[in-house]
RNA sequence: UCCCGAAUAGCUCAGUCGGUUAGAGCAUCUGACUGUUAAUCAGAGGGUCGCUGGUUCGAGCCCAGCUUCGGGAGCCA
């Protein structure tokens, strides 16, 4: 069953041709001597005009081509008489494989809200905003292949199930085969999960990195891209409850290899986009253009989509230390006036208004924020020798290794680090925090055995494709998106 | 989870001070017109006003609870 897609019809194929294409009816025009059917099937935002006579197709099947109706179309690809294309194909057979009942079928040619759009998920991708997103969506992570492995770095894949919850990173999704109505107990009453399929407890994996840490010290350069699950009930346009994360751990990169590496690395994958998606973001940066004239004026952004991505590409990201943000932030204009809502000081952890301030109004530019007080970050993050001090010569607590990669609209897009190689702070830290050295004895085994300087992040993908494709929330960049309460496609 | 807001036709919304038969645009259907471009013009069909209860002679409108959705915050990627 040959046919051509749509995309290699439109920038190729010869006047004369004779063809099939397959695709969704899009909208139907009749006149008097011509019916134009605008036909699509998803390998490009752009639609292909098929032409038959007025008369040529019989009544019971022209009835049935309405919006939404799969159609193959056999015909003649010649110059189009009209304006709007420079070919069309000439009908000379149509079958359809599937009707539409126009009275039935949710998506007709007009302008959908994307709140309705996401009641029917199964159906947006049909929309050309939804397949513009949904390809650059793939082009992006092509591109996180792409990018890894021309930099030597080895596909690891981590577990998606995991007994390990020893990062504290937040409520997991336990994974059981235990009747819940009836589950084995233990003596003392608890659920006895030594009957469980795994024999103990488990669940969905909040992060890769402590086994990516693991491949790095074998491997040297490994990067994750998989799912990631979080049970907390996180109700923005900014989290997901299942969500795609890359995370690159690499031996012998120390923190300031690992911001080189980040940077490099994002601007590379949007570069990638700008290069092969230039159709698609053209069609999402109108949209936002004319979303945008239904705001006030001070809400308008001053530069178009690729203006920005463009921007983020041929500009260094502004780095500075957690301190020297800080001292930024109790010397600006809002914290002066008292307009922020939260405290700014050192050892508080930063608020969204504080790295919206930093990223969009004084620096406008991404940022990458370094070296936080210990205390507010993660156990595994290696331990910096001195405490920080200000420009005064304050001197404060002290501080780790710690980078976050702040995007404009986005706030933290990559988290990461240079993980504690010393056996002796980490297990002396995990004691003050209460992780039990037991829980990962295997995590510690690679500091007993070879351990060296290693650094990584963690990129959520979904944040990415809302930076490129200008979108407003995350659960219209992920096909099926899970969200608390949210799970029916 | 907290704060704010919303829920009325397939979709997006209006609905005055609580008062008779709940409206518009788009979509759909029918007709007219036309190598058309989300065509245009005319007409038609289409409603359990989210759910439960309350106040009232009378509730789309007021009150309470619930559900869902949206925006913001927290948690974070």
């Amino acid at each position: 069953m040959a046919y051509k897609s749509i995309k290699s019809v439109l920038s190729g194929a010869e006047a004369g041709s004779e063809l099939t294409v397959k695709g969704w009816v899009r909208t139907k025009r009749e006149s008097k001597n011509a019916i134009f059917v605008a036909l699509n099937d998803g390998s490009t935002i752009n639609n292909l005009q098929a032409v038959a006579e007025a008369g040529q197709l019989p009544d019971d099947t022209l009835r049935l081509i309405t919006t939404g109706a799969c159609l193959a179309v056999t015909g003649t690809l010649v110059e189009s008489q009209g304006s709007g294309q420079a070919v069309e194909l000439k009908i000379g057979e149509v079958h359809i494989y599937g009707p539409a009942d126009p009275e039935k079928y949710p998506l007709q040619p007009k302008r959908h809200s994307l709140e309705f759009l996401r009641e029917i998920a199964h159906l947006r991708p049909r929309t050309n905003t939804f397949s513009a997103i949904l390809r650059v969506r793939h082009a992006l992570a092509f591109a996180v292949h792409k990018y890894y492995n021309d930099n030597g770095f080895f596909y690891l894949n981590t577990p998606i199930i995991t007994a390990s919850d020893a990062e504290g990173a937040g409520e997991m999704f336990r994974v059981s085969t235990l009747d819940p109505l009836n589950p084995p107990k233990t003596e003392d009453g608890k659920i006895d999960y030594s009957q469980d399929f795994f024999g103990r407890e488990t669940n969905l994996t909040v992060s890769g990195q402590l086994e990516g840490e693991l491949g790095a010290l074998a491997l040297g350069k490994i990067y994750t891209f998989g799912p990631t699950f979080r049970a907390e009930n996180s109700n923005t346009t900014r989290h997901l409850a299942e969500f795609w994360m890359i995370e690159p751990e690499m031996a012998f990169y120390e923190l300031e290899d690992n911001m080189a590496l980040a940077e490099d690395f994002v601007k590379s994958v949007i570069r990638y986009a700008l290069d092969h998606c230039a159709d698609d973001l053209a069609f999402l940066e109108n949209r936002l253009i004319e979303e945008e004239k239904t705001k006030k004026k001070e809400e308008q952004s001053e530069l178009t989509l690729l203006e920005k991505l463009r921007f983020v590409v041929d500009n260094d990201f502004e780095r500075l230390t957690y301190t020297e943000a800080v001292e930024i932030l109790r010397n600006s204009k809002p914290a002066k006036k008292g307009q922020f809502q939260y405290e700014v000081g050192w050892g508080i952890d930063l608020q969204s208004e504080h790295e919206r301030y930093l990223v969009e109004k004084h620096f406008k530019k991404p940022v990458i924020l370094t070296n936080y007080p210990r205390a507010i970050k993660s156990f595994y993050m290696k331990q910096d020798n001195e405490p920080a001090t200000n420009s005064r010569g304050e001197v404060f607590g002290p501080t780790v290794r710690a980078m976050d990669v702040l995007f404009p609209g986005i706030g933290e897009i990559i988290g990461g680090s240079q993980r504690e190689d010393d056996l002796d702070k980490l297990t002396t830290r995990m004691a003050e925090v209460g992780i039990d050295p037991e829980a990962i004895w295997w995590y510690l085994d690679t500091r007993r055995f070879g351990t060296a300087p290693h650094a990584g992040f963690g990129l959520g993908f979904e944040r990415l494709v809302l930076f490129v494709t200008g979108m407003g929330n995350i659960r219209d960049v992920i096909p099926f998106p899970r969200a608390p309460k949210q799970a029916e496609f």
